[in-house]
DNA sequence: TAAGAATTGTGAATCGTTTCACAACATTCT
DNA sequence: AGAATGTTGTGAAACGATTCACAATTCTTA
């Protein structure tokens, strides 16, 4: 059964990113296995768990060993997709915005923002460490002529929804929100929404209701 | 049976921050009432999920007509914390750390930051938006005389860890950690993980994958 | 005041995810 | 070589979250 034909839950996913840092740092120490009960142990998990989640991929531990640290980094790389480059284009540069231009982690993974766009006279032609800020009324046609596939969206939410419209009308088929609404686009089109004031309230939940997450 | 003696799941608490949100749109619409029929079709999700959601910390609807808006969104708020101020301090000027200083978001929703530390003595003393920037290397002593009880964590990955212990020792229960690790903390602190180029490879592996959410 | 329409609140059923438990296999030790 | 140890991969069990379905209740209209 071919990957894409099955169902992997969102969790799986969360918890490949988890497993791929884990195998970073592993590399660093020279671990050249390692036992599905000490990645577990790492990052708070359960050795089954660790093990299901691969398993939906492949077999790519040994009995009585483990996994071979390098080579499972290699093969969850190729799982999520980060095995290349991907171009990014970032619409708003705000204080949000304009710090994800200079955010080096996201060219470490390889995430490259290529192109930046505004609406502010002032800021259109102006460099942002070496990206010129384009018109936002011509993102459809410059997002069609470029390379990009993947969208972060940083501007205010009155704006977002009609930044998401021109965005999926460009063919864009995966977006990073970091307004805070819930964008409306159609079902082959993928959004994450990143909301840092939702996670503060997740804390101020916690709280003031003494509860602990699960 | 108290709330806090019941096992809240996050995505429950997740969907009330949305439900807020939701609502404060529907007050400006001058909306008086909410099905949560209706309210479902906005954010896509189910109606029941919605009312099953709701019913964990009471009976705020009207069988045959819904839910008020201004009150439900008042209770809401409450159960989530938010109907009052919250201290917070930020450690890390950089980048991001800048940007959320500024951001207006936080202040919006009654996230006040009103201590930032660096590391950086170039740094140290200077004034962001009218807040001085502390030595971190006080940040003990500094968040202990305070009134915060949360704190971001927006320094680089190789010194989250130690700043997340400094945090812990000084008492705090509450931190957002924007760094792409995991921190150690006990039992009665909760961290919520902000974690972008994760979210990105998110879109990747959607988008390697032909798979859209679940 | 009675009938009809709308909608909540919730126990039960369903569905999905996590954990358990163990056979299968690799390695190490004697 | 045989025994002991360690660890994966996975079907089955347990658990948890979502959805269903309907009694209870309110509103509206005649």
């Amino acid at each position: 059964m071919a990957i894409s034909d099955r169902r992997i839950s969102e969790s799986t996913i969360h918890r490949l990113s988890i497993y791929y840092r884990a195998l970073q740092q592993l590399e660093k120490e020279n671990y050249e296995t390692i036992s599905s009960k000490e990645l577990a142990r790492r990052e708070k998990l359960t050795p089954a768990q660790v093990r299901k989640d691969l398993s939906f991929f492949g077999s790519f531990g040994t009995r009585g060993l483990g996994y071979p640290v390098v080579e499972l980094k290699g093969k969850i790389a190729g799982i999520l997709g980060i095995d290349r480059v991907w171009d990014v284009a970032l619409v708003g540069v705000g204080n949000i915005g304009s710090a994800l231009v200079s955010y080096k982690e996201f060219q470490k993974q390889g995430f490259l923002i290529k192109m930046v766009f505004d609406n502010d006279q002032r800021k259109i032609g102006s460099n942002h460490k070496g990206i010129i800020v384009s018109d936002i009324r011509n993102i459809v046609s410059e997002l069609r002529n470029s390379s990009i596939e993947i969208v972060i969206i940083a501007v205010p939410s009155s704006m977002a929804q009609l930044v998401a419209d021109d965005v999926v009308q460009a063919g864009i088929k995966a977006i990073l929100n970091l307004a805070p609404i819930n964008l409306k686009v159609p079902d082959d089109v993928v959004v994450r929404n990143e909301n840092m004031a939702m996670e503060l309230e997740y804390l101020s939940f916690s709280l003031s209701n003494h509860q602990r997450p699960k």
